[in-house]
DNA sequence: AAGGAAACGGGAAGGCCGTTCCACTTCGCT
DNA sequence: AGCGAAGTGGAACGGCCTTCCCGTTTCCTT
């Protein structure tokens, strides 16, 4: 089944060992670049985009990166990997209620500050395999979290990790909306989701500081792009 | 100032007077494609694509509607109407809190229902003059709703408008992502959230049917369009 | 019923995106 | 030091969208 003609056997190259050295470097251009487009525009930056912020030709990035997916698992693995452990430290808080709260926290942190990020973990989007299994582990690792939390008697016993799907997409929601104006809206919402969260009478989480009130209302009004006018 | 060789004293068109009846009737199968395909996809189809789906060539939909917000406008007047007046009837509630909490949930399901409308709510667009008109009456009508259930000690002190605004656009982004796979997850988010509203103590509004968990988990990971192998 | 104006559809031009091909450059091994 | 292979950027292509333009059709007035 293997093409005759091949060299002897080289088994297969999994990460870049087989890369030359200024391949390597461009590939490294090409992640940062990534990277930054990413963090700011969300995961809908055009590949020709990435090649131009990198300062390659679209063909070294088509070379590289077969597909976008392949661009996107790699820029994100890292990022995964902390999405991953977030729930193993937050087991590891002593107070389970605490460590859900600061888990909540920390994911949708990590969701503001990163829109692509944002985007991996929500809107529809060819799922990286590598991605995949990260996103599994920290979901089972959830589940675990949930039981210890609602046997401490804070968290509402009719809470689901299905929740956190939902809370992840309405905070995409709110960041895509807000990110230009009000960066910090996010954290109202997830205020009130935890409240929600909370068995009623336990006691409640401080609440966030509010987001400055014109420029949130003004990013629902606003448009993407500002007046055509420039005087 | 008005061109001197036009019939007499036209004052100026309002709505659709001044149209041919061919011309009037196109533009009726633009505005219902375009209804069609919003709803559905968003705001973000192309104009090429209404033309296509209202069966008029290119040119027509550009000489009736100039610009994309133009479009969006007519289509949306009426909900916008719709949106205006839910707040009127939601004061029309002999309790306050069962009006508010109405008039979230009347307001998320109409994001719901046309995806479109969600976007015209929340996403950064060009603002169209005229709908901008009627999101500011039902603003101020939420207002006024707001004080009247906090004065019944139903609704948290710090409560503010713009809660409203984060929760539209934290729905958006459920929809957004469920839609095809779970397009009842938005009444998690929305129970979720009025519990949240609720003063602590008072009497908790009934939770909505969950939606089939494995499905939603599935949207999260699934993709947006189904493998392209079909065997 | 007949002519002029209004409206129509589609083609041409221009732009952006993603992919593929190709001649040239650069690395790295010997 | 020099040669082969790996790597590179740009050109070219097809697809989709938008805008402009023009020849033709349809309406509506008189």
């Amino acid at each position: 089944m293997t093409p005759p003609g091949t060299t002897a056997e080289t088994p297969s190259r999994q990460l870049e060992p087989g890369l030359r050295a200024d391949a390597g470097r461009n590939r490294d251009r090409i992640l940062a670049a990534a990277r930054r487009l990413y963090a700011t525009e969300g995961l809908g930056v055009s590949m020709a985009s990435v090649a131009r912020e990198a300062g390659v030709g679209k063909a070294t990035l088509s070379r590289r990166f077969a597909t976008r997916e392949d661009l996107i698992t790699a820029v994100f693995a890292d990022r995964m990997d902390a999405y991953a452990t977030a729930t193993t430290e937050a087991l590891a808080d002593p107070d389970p209620w605490h460590g859900f709260t600061r888990y909540i926290e920390a994911v949708c942190a990590m969701q503001a500050a990163d829109r692509g990020f944002a985007d991996v973990l929500t809107m529809t989007f060819p799922a990286a395999k590598a991605l995949e299994a990260r996103r599994t582990q920290s979901y089972d690792g959830f589940v675990e979290l949930i039981t210890r939390t609602q046997a401490t008697g804070h968290l509402r016993d009719d809470f689901t990790p299905e929740d956190l799907v939902i809370l992840l997409m309405a905070n995409a929601g709110v960041i895509a909306a807000t990110a230009d104006d009000a960066p910090d809206a996010w954290r109202r919402l997830v205020g009130h989701i935890l409240r929600a969260y909370a068995t009623p009478g336990a006691p409640l989480p401080p609440m966030p500081e509010a987001p400055s009130h014109t420029a949130l209302y003004r990013a629902m009004i606003r448009l993407a792009r500002p007046a055509p006018q420039t005087p």
